[in-house]
DNA sequence: CTTTTATCGCGAAACGATTCGCGATAAAAC
DNA sequence: GTTTTATCGCGAATCGTTTCGCGATAAAAG
């Protein structure tokens, strides 16, 4: 591996104009020349190291989340990826497994390799710990998603509450009147407020909540299976069923199925994030549908913004989801 | 931020020393103590780049891969990023989008970035390219999924073969004689040993092969949908179909529903990599499930045994995918 | 032809860790 | 009490860039 003296000796200038050359800077037009050839005969490349060690930058973004084998997160971080590259950042990416010993680990790993930036998908941390962990970083973070409580910074947020109150009322109209939901953990802030939209789409159409029909536990297929199964086998079963994320979705159709039911006519159902799977069934599964791709870019914009030196107020993007039927 | 200077004038001792207890060396009981302290007081963290510049390491590892929003990719990754972070390495993930120039710019970024180590999944590289392409680097690589042609190095693969092969044969067995195969693109060698297992299966049951009932394209959604329309409007249709992985299978459910036939009376149908999906059907639909989760661990232990120093001859491992009916 | 202005190259000093061999100290052996 | 042995700390050099101010050269202006 050759260095930057290497190339000025052969060059014949001094290691600072082929920086100079190497960043963009004015260089006489024989010197461009000299330098190019000398470049490409010792196959000279910049050492990232010593390159980070004298700017303080790694052009990389680290992005923090629960799990990537997760479709929603896949394409979110395939939207980030993509914009962020346009811009030189590259992505360092790290999973916690909706771990939460993990989550504050690889936390401080991920600002302990220098990166430059960070978005995040927080799951359970507070915002002392937030601010305890990142303190003496500086580190632009842009929260996506979800929000940790009490921390001050951009995020970009889909209107959860508003999106669930839509399918709930749309199942009302159907007929239903005890209906269920099957939720995430009650500390995620995604789930809280699509548990919200869910409440006041039965209050405003005076249909009185039945604590029995909520049941909320961790992301998981076997949430929505188990869910299924326990909201059915109650005295009083609901005859619709609310699922609020991809895998409790597929956990949720696979019981009906496996119970011998049928969508809709034995219990009706309004999917989460698998627009493909719904909309692959027949009769096809109503769902929500999360703008994964502008999630994504409008992250990744903001996070290039505060790169580039904007210093305002903390912004949020609350984005619309749609509603396929 | 403070340095290791600060560290050691606080502590009381030189910055060797500083050096020696952050990475495990015997250090002094009362100055273990001091330093412990001195760090504590400062908050002291070391500068990753000064470090790498030094040791020319970085703890991290390249993943070059087609699309992350891939279930099967996804899950690989986060098997890999846990096995790989359980060894001290974090991951730096590039997504090429399968976008042929974009898979090479990814590359050299990448190698550009100073990984210690790489998984490569490749779709359209060849083994020059790749060579001089990781020249003078010296980066140890394992594939994954498949392999380019003419690169000796550690893979992890699958026995698509005989996947498809179990999968054919099983139709067969069913009473079918013409069956479609909907496939990636030619040149992948996984799609290629799929179509390979597809047609020895045809062959051993004394089936003639039809070129009309192949239907080859890139791993979309749109391949499934649009190949399972052109195999039925062949004059002589084929009465099951072969999908060669998720998206493709999504695809082609999708195109035989919105069809209005059902599965399997009108059209049989075996699936790829979507597990879930398929057993979610009633009835359900038979598909081929990768390992995905050891595929990651065998391939992060691949590369853990050669940054270790291993420096023997290219392994390669074949891991069979079993067949849920 | 001289002066002003702009352009660029140069050398040296960072950046913040690790490494290596030498020397000092303390414990063990005789 | 002296010698041997092991343990550890120290200082200086090094990794390969970028940066900054000064000086040299060339072009433009007068």
């Amino acid at each position: 591996m050759h260095t930057i003296k290497d190339v000025a000796r052969l060059a014949g200038v001094s290691p600072s104009t082929i920086s100079k050359y190497m960043n963009g800077g004015n260089v006489r037009e024989e010197n461009v020349k000299a330098i190019r050839d000398a470049i490409a005969a010792l196959d000279y490349r910049v050492n990232p190291f010593a390159r980070s060690l004298k700017t303080q930058r790694s052009q990389s973004i680290g992005i923090l989340l629960p799990d990537i084998s997760a479709p929603f997160f896949g394409t979110v971080v395939t939207a980030l990826d993509k914009t962020l590259r346009e811009h030189g950042y590259h992505t360092l990416i790290s999973c916690y497994s909706a771990n939460h010993a993990l989550e504050r680990e690889n936390l401080r790993y991920l600002l302990s390799t220098g990166v430059d930036g960070l978005v995040y998908i927080p799951e359970d941390l507070s915002a002392e710990e937030f601010y305890e962990l990142t303190a003496n970083c500086s580190v632009p973070t842009v929260q996506i998603d979800r929000v940790i409580q009490g921390v001050a910074g951009d995020a970009v947020l889909v209107n959860n509450a508003d999106a669930v109150y839509t399918a709930t009322a749309e199942l009302i109209r159907r007929g239903h009147r005890r209906i269920g939901l099957i939720s995430g953990p009650k500390f995620v802030s995604s789930a809280k407020e699509r548990q919200v939209g869910f409440l006041r789409a039965l209050s405003d159409h005076d249909i009185l909540f039945d604590e029995e029909l909520f049941f909320s536990n961790d992301h998981a297929f076997a949430t929505g299976y188990q869910g299924c199964e326990a909201l059915l086998s109650l005295e009083n079963k609901p005859t619709a069923i609310v699922s609020t994320n991809h895998d409790i979705t597929i956990g949720l159709v696979t019981a009906i199925r496996d119970m011998g039911l049928r969508i809709p006519e034995d219990l009706d159902v309004f999917g989460f994030d698998c627009k493909d799977v719904c909309t692959m069934m027949k009769p096809s599964i109503p769902v929500i549908y999360q703008p994964e791709q502008i999630i994504g870019q409008t992250a990744a914009n903001y996070l290039i913004e505060r790169l580039r030196g904007y210093n305002g107020q903390p912004r949020m993007t609350r984005l619309e989801c749609s509603i396929v039927l």
